[in-house]
DNA sequence: CATTCTGGTTAACGCCGTTAACGGTAAACG
DNA sequence: CGTTTACCGTTAACGGCGTTAACCAGAATG
């Protein structure tokens, strides 16, 4: 009856099975192999039909590895962000986009695997539980509340939503992890999708490669919408200091 | 020695062996089903080593059916957009994206065989020919032009532009074909990429699910981010009606 | 010590893309 | 005209995939 026990030995396994299954998985992805059971299962030295004491089927090890994937990419972009002081979230912003769109590029496959994965909107949450549960999508949303905190840039009161957006924000599906935030302030929730919906379209548009390769190396059009959304979140002053340090960013 | 002689029978044949492919392919789509070779030419009452003789392999296949819904699609855009006059490419632009987001929403599948099928850089070209001549781009892009032709809205003039940009405008490789805009007007396509990236962002993100299904529902990202593209495109002072217009089509 | 639960096995089914070897028939040619 | 050739289909087979069923060793549990 006691409320949480230390993980049995059993359980301690079991755990790092589920690292080994994801640890199999990232380097299959990584040598650039298709992601599949019996790959997966092979490299650890078992049998395909072992891999279904873990998961369900095929699709829940991509959500599981896109879970994982999401979550140490996330671990690179609070790096490449520590490079500036805990006080100034808007430079650490810049920096985690684009250390956010360096991995987009330089791992295609992975990026599309977290971010380009359908999800069925009629399949009963499971899949969508992990992806509100989004790092990347927390780590962002609380970079973008600190940013506000800091210089207190205008977003929508409740009533100015559309009512149907109104309720997404109060009682929020998305990788937000809100509570935090108070209700009356959650008009900042359309804020950060309205940003995030910038950033995840050029970096989708730039990772797919569905774009001129030129222009993506040149990273310009990354660069513009990035620069098209200082003034919206208050940081029209810090503009040129930014700017420089996008560019000195994008230019490692 | 004559240009170009009338289709012999065995060409016309092989034409509408091709023909059949795509529909075939097309109805599996629509049904849900996956495409496969296999399938595709056991609904065509042949077996799937005959479908070789039209294509390379399976990705030819699907950039094959991909260009044909792109083309299929893109009639639909134009046939939202002629509900307006002709001289009035605002209207009509609106209406193509609402068709557009309508289009992707309602076939996710075939939106992502579309436009989230990755492109490789290195692979030499003959996909990214097809992708060269994407019909709905084409179309856009089109667009675009009378609106400025009409509007004269501000574009960045070449020596603004990014040299890797330049290059890419003075030498398109992109869904343009914008022979006809003067070299010294290429800034344009500057404009188009980044509008284009815009509405590329949303509506994969709506289509593909990442985000609140509330918030797809109800349009209202999507409305925002077009109604943001009005003023640099010149349409600032017919805002009330586009957005009226916008409104009407997205709740048709 | 007996029982149950867990985590693995092998065998098999029905898909898949792809290749090779072969054949019939329509077009092209002398 | 007859002959050749090129095209378009076949069947058979390979290896790989996700998935299921039946089975089994061993550890944890009573």
């Amino acid at each position: 009856m006691s409320a949480l026990q230390q993980p049995t030995r059993r359980e301690r396994q079991r755990e790092a099975t589920f690292d080994e299954i994801v640890r199999a998985a990232s380097e299959l992805l990584a040598e650039g192999a298709e992601l599949s059971l019996r790959a997966v299962a092979s490299r650890m030295g078992m049998t395909a039909p072992a891999l279904y004491r873990y998961v369900d089927n095929y699709q829940e090890l991509v959500d599981l590895v896109a879970f994982e994937l999401d979550k140490a990419a996330t671990q690179g972009f609070i790096e490449a962000a520590s490079k500036y002081r805990e006080d100034d979230p808007a430079a650490r912003l810049c920096a985690a986009c684009v250390a956010f769109r360096r991995w987009a590029l330089s791992k295609p496959r992975e990026f599309s695997l977290v971010f380009a994965n359908p999800i069925g909107s009629t399949e009963e949450s499971e899949r969508r539980e992990l992806l509100t549960l989004s790092t990347s999508g927390r780590y962002f949303t609380d970079l973008l509340y600190e940013i506000w905190e800091l210089y207190q840039f205008p977003y929508p009161s409740l009533d100015e939503l559309d009512p149907i957006v109104r309720d997404a924000v109060l009682d929020p599906l998305i990788p937000a992890k809100a509570e935090h935030i108070e209700p009356s302030e959650r008009g900042l929730l359309w804020i950060y999708m309205r940003s995030w919906s910038a950033l995840y379209g050029v970096v989708t548009l730039e990772s797919t490669g569905h774009c001129d390769p030129r222009v993506i190396q040149s990273g310009a059009l990354f660069r513009a919408t990035i620069i098209d959304w200082l003034a919206p979140l208050g940081l029209g002053a810090e503009a040129p200091r930014l700017i420089q340090l996008l560019d000195d960013e994008l230019s490692r």
